[in-house]
RNA sequence: GUGGCCGUAGCUCAGUUGGUUAGAGCGCCAGGUUGUGGCCCUGGAGGUCGGGGGUUCAAGUCCCCUCGGUCACCCCA
């Protein structure tokens, strides 16, 4: 064991493992700008209170889980643990002109113990809508989400949504909910039993028998629910249908983060809870100082998705490393460190090559060329060299083991062909 | 934060009731092959047995602590 290991909770990615984060996120940066989303970059930090005031003090995520510290300047300082807060943040300092759509990968640290899919360091691809209240919105930023997983291949995911109401009925059926809770708070979970009061709506996503028990005879949220609210919800829900986007509604889907209100959604299988989610959250942008502004969002784990790729057998490493390796290896014997120049003019004429170190045997570099993937070895030897003559030797491909000698000056032009042929 | 299981070579793992210089496969390096990769053969390097303490004549093996991994709960991505 080595002095030094990687924080709990973190983890190295390498290659080749490492291109499929590189393709994931690719991909989803490809796709957000098509839905006309712009990339933003925020700190990995921010003062604490931006996450007590967003994510709320009584959420889990603030109260257990933040990497809370004061800096040399005596600043209340705490890592990122999500996405939304920050661009929230952003926006409120720039004011740029809504509707504000922003996109962003980036790395999530909470202070938990690490478990399947669950990370103290973990990385987030998210999109952020803010300024409008359209509930195309939330349609738009739900199909991204949709579009995401279809592109990947995904197919075992599925979407549940939900209303959770806005201000002015929220706060009627969470009283409504309490008194319920109360009148059979014997009846729940050892948890709940008497932690009901803290946050009723968890009660309704709580796993355990007796609580499920009990919220069948519960309000329901959908009764609750205002008529602005009921309007947005029918559009949202009316949206994914002209999209041909299937989804579940979900009386009980209560989202972690105190400041959702109206949509709520989230992707997951049986064997993967919370592959992505998010929702609308009008009042964030108020309550970290802006204007009355709303906005709509999501935050899905790089992690997790890929762990869903791994169970749908998609994206794997193996099959990105044949699209993404060497053109060429370049193996010099010559005794004369050709191959530092060799290597350079291949590559300024666009092609991706590598060489050997160390001089090492011509049967050594062989094999670090065939092993490093390359389409052909580019050989080499003492009388070559003299001659202006490079060894092309095909590693892989239809043609593999097929030899030939070309001028030195043709050798790009060359291998551009057979790097184009299967 | 609570609980279960697990830490032996780069990786996957053997290692008997505690008993000599801790092994295998794969990987790596070299040679067989005087410029030619994969396959094969031969050899080699590589280990504070996660760390610390204890019990014992003797600890990879037993006990305690600790660090890490893993899984579940809580919660979440």
């Amino acid at each position: 064991m080595t002095r030094f290991q990687s924080p709990k909770g973190t983890q190295d990615i390498l290659a080749p493992e490492s291109a499929r984060w590189s393709e994931l996120v690719g991909r989803f940066a490809a796709l957000a700008q098509r839905f006309g989303f712009g990339l933003v970059v925020s700190p990995g930090f921010e003062d604490a209170e931006v996450f007590r005031r967003s994510s709320g003090d009584s959420s889990d995520v603030v109260t257990k889980e933040m990497y809370e510290f004061t800096d040399r300047g005596g600043r209340d300082i705490a890592l990122r643990p999500e996405g939304t807060a920050s661009v929230v943040r952003a926006y409120v300092q720039h004011s740029p002109v809504p509707p504000f759509k922003a996109w962003y990968a980036a790395p999530m640290f909470r202070y938990e113990r690490p478990q399947a899919g669950r990370f103290r360091q973990h990385h987030q691809l998210g999109v952020e809508t803010l300024g409008t209240g359209d509930p195309m919105a939330d349609v738009e930023v739900i199909s991204l989400l949709a579009a995401l997983y279809a592109d990947l291949g995904l197919s075992s995911l599925r979407l549940r949504v939900n209303s959770l109401g806005d201000k002015t009925c929220a706060p009627d059926y969470r009283e409504e909910l309490a008194r319920y809770l109360e009148s059979h708070a014997v009846e729940l979970c050892d948890e709940h039993r008497y932690k009901w009061a803290v946050n009723p709506l968890r009660i309704l996503d709580c796993k355990r028998l007796e609580c499920r028990k009990v919220r069948t005879g519960a309000p329901k949220l959908r009764d609750a629910l205002c008529e602005d609210c009921r309007r947005h919800f029918a559009a949202v829900l009316g949206g994914l249908g002209r999209l041909a986007i299937a989804y579940e509604q979900d009386d009980y889907l209560v989202r972690g983060l105190d400041y959702y209100t109206r949509t709520t959604f989230e992707y997951g299988s049986d064997a993967l809870e919370g592959v992505g989610g998010g929702g609308r959250y009008d009042g964030l942008v108020a309550a970290l100082g802006g204007p009355e502004l709303s906005g709509v969002g999501f935050g899905a784990g790089i992690e997790r998705i890929l762990l869903a790729c791994d169970a749908e057998g998609v994206l794997s490493a193996s099959d990105l490393r044949l699209s993404g390796s060497l053109d060429a290896f370049v193996v010099d014997s010559s005794d004369k460190g050709i191959a530092l120049e060799l290597t350079h003019e291949l590559r300024a004429a666009g092609l991706a090559v590598d060489r050997a170190f160390d001089a090492r045997s011509m049967k050594a570099q062989l094999k670090a060329a065939d092993r490093s993937g390359a389409r052909v070895a580019c050989i080499v030897g003492a009388d070559d060299l003299a001659a202006g003559l490079v060894t092309i030797r095909v590693l892989r491909g239809s043609d593999a083991h097929l030899q030939e000698k070309v001028v030195r000056d043709g050798l790009a032009a060359r291998l551009g062909q057979i790097t184009r042929s299967p």
